[in-house]
RNA sequence: CGGGGUGUAGCGUAGCCCGGUAUCGCGCCACAUUUGGGAUGUGGAGGUCGUAGGUUCGAAUCCUGCCACCCCGACCA
């Protein structure tokens, strides 16, 4: 396998591999962009999954599930909605199939959908069209409720696990009495997927919002969390949508009050998908391959014995068998890899692409001298250590490592944060380490707009800690009272 | 949909200009020697040369149509 730079998103192609492949669907040139989940690549989104699931059901949400169809006149009721959708929509048009009498088999045409359904690109629609039928008064709400799904986008163009046609991720969607709550439910979610990013995945991220322009097609806000990748790109890696009375009015969902009155239900959204693995991905690896946080990753710690006859083989299964019930008892998740078909330099090397945190090599040497040889992902360091402890001692290596994974990416970040008060500046940033740009900027879309065309940099987020400052935008010179990041995206 | 490129074994490729039935590496299978960083040797299996047609005694190679895929752009979690 050839091992290259890790600079740029093509080039961590060998590592994807690990975790999905391209979906083989040539017979359907528009189908593309799809992808298999491997079952060590699903492990990791499994272990998202439960650590978000629980991180929803401790703030008080519930699972449900909504259907796939949505009926496109479902669709079509929130104007902007329609708008940021409608160019990337799957539509289902008929429900049966025919031998055409060669023995070809199409599309029976007789079974034309009366309504045509639309394949979710995103729930809201459906959910709010079933709220309506939930929703009385102000004891119903609020209403927390989360949904894992797939969801499809027809993208014109597709890249692995950034943007693929069809996607996992979850989508919360809640309804509420007033809108302070509805803004501090946004928010409050917000700070749950910027706690997992930073705490789980070891990606610092940005916490801040959206402009206008980049907004959710139907959201009076969008917040995010914007994290920064290896080639100096930022990703959007989660967002969390304020959608005021926007879905309540287009489906007519309406509580009574306290006071009696009649009035529209506030709503929120919020979702992150598999594209935190391709975050995950940018954000750590190097040309030895994945760097999993141990938090995250599904195997912890991987035990490879070397042995050259039966007697020593033995001896090694019962000294790896006391380590494995030690860890277990612990919680730290562990692989005995002792396949006779493969090689110990092969075993290290195939783990350590996988990402494996702590790998335990233990011989014939080792247990006559009580020790074992102890080697870390991060790092790429290795020491002989006695066997003795060896339990609390992978226990403790394994936080000193979830640690340094975060600072390497943090320090990554640091260097890679340019506050710039020209567009010169600003342009020689860009083209030089990219990275993140602060600067100040007029706050129209137009300014916004004509960057993007010049240098192909968008406004990641204006961030919730942005200080009150005054200053002159970069493009125009016109007055600013607060810096927003600048970066090249994904 | 515009601009560029590529289709040969599971993967990566040579051959194409100049036509004669396909090269090499990885991987796979068997055996032997090996096993503390991706083993070595010997033997073996595996190919509608994207596809349809044309030229020719003969096409991976020349000609025409079609199809697919990749990269760049519009779009985007």
């Amino acid at each position: 396998m050839s091992k290259g730079i890790t600079s740029r998103a093509e080039d961590y192609s060998q590592w994807y591999n690990e975790l999905v492949i391209k979906a083989d669907l040539a017979e359907n040139s528009a189908v593309r962009g799809c992808m298999v989940i491997k079952p060590y690549g699903y492990a990791i989104w499994e272990r998202m999954q439960a650590i978000l699931d629980k991180r929803f059901k401790e703030t008080g949400h519930s699972n449900a599930y909504f259907p796939l169809f949505i009926p496109k006149s479902f669709f079509s009721k929130e104007a902007a909605h329609v708008e940021g959708f409608a160019t990337e929509c799957a539509v289902v048009t008929h429900y049966r199939l025919k031998n055409d009498g060669t023995g070809k088999i199409v599309v029976d045409e007789d079974a034309k959908l009366e309504e045509e359904l639309i394949v979710r690109p995103t729930s809201e629609t459906i959910i709010w069209n079933t709220y309506r039928g939930w929703i009385e008064s102000y004891r119903d709400l609020p209403i927390l409720v989360n949904q894992w799904a797939n969801v499809v986008r027809w993208e014109m163009r597709t890249r692995l696990f950034l943007r693929t046609a069809e996607f996992l991720w979850q989508e919360g969607h809640t309804a509420h009495a007033t809108s302070e709550e509805a803004i501090a439910e946004t928010e409050r979610m917000l700070d749950v997927y910027a706690e997992f990013a930073e705490n789980i995945l070891a990606v610092p991220v940005v916490r801040g919002r959206k402009t206008e322009n980049e907004r959710f097609a139907g959201a009076l806000d969008t917040y995010c969390i914007e994290a920064l990748m290896q080639d100096g790109k930022a990703l959007q890696a989660g967002t969390s949508h304020f959608l005021g009375q926007n879905f309540a009015k287009a489906f007519d969902v309406k509580f009574t009050s306290k006071e009696g009155k009649l009035e529209h239900v506030w709503a929120t959204s919020w979702g992150v998908s598999t594209r935190l693995m391709g975050a995950l991905i940018m954000a750590h690896s190097d040309d030895q391959g994945l760097v999993l946080p141990p938090k995250l990753a599904p195997i912890q710690v991987v035990i490879v014995p070397i042995f050259k006859t039966e007697e020593e083989k033995a001896q090694i299964d019962t000294f790896v068998n006391q380590l494995t019930d030690e860890l277990k008892i612990k919680n730290i998740s562990v692989k005995y890899d002792d396949r006779d078909t493969q090689r110990p330099g092969f075993k290290f090397a195939e783990w350590e692409l996988k990402g494996v945190p702590v790998r335990v090599a233990v011989g014939a040497r080792d247990m006559q001298n009580g020790t074992v040889e102890l080697a870390r992902r991060d790092t790429q360091t290795k020491e002989t250590v006695a066997q003795e402890g060896l339990a609390e001692n992978i226990e403790q290596l394994l936080q000193v490592i979830q640690e340094n994974i975060y600072q390497k990416a943090l320090d990554f970040r640091a260097s890679h944060f340019t506050e710039v008060n020209s567009y010169d500046e600003f342009k020689e940033v860009l083209e030089g380490k990219g990275g993140f740009i602060s600067c100040h900027w007029d706050g129209t879309t137009e300014t916004e707009k004509r960057v993007k065309e010049e240098t192909k940099a968008t406004i990641r987020c204006i961030p919730l800690d942005a200080k009150e400052e005054e200053g002159v935008c970069i493009f125009t010179g016109k007055p600013s009272s607060r810096r927003v990041l600048f970066a090249k995206a994904y």
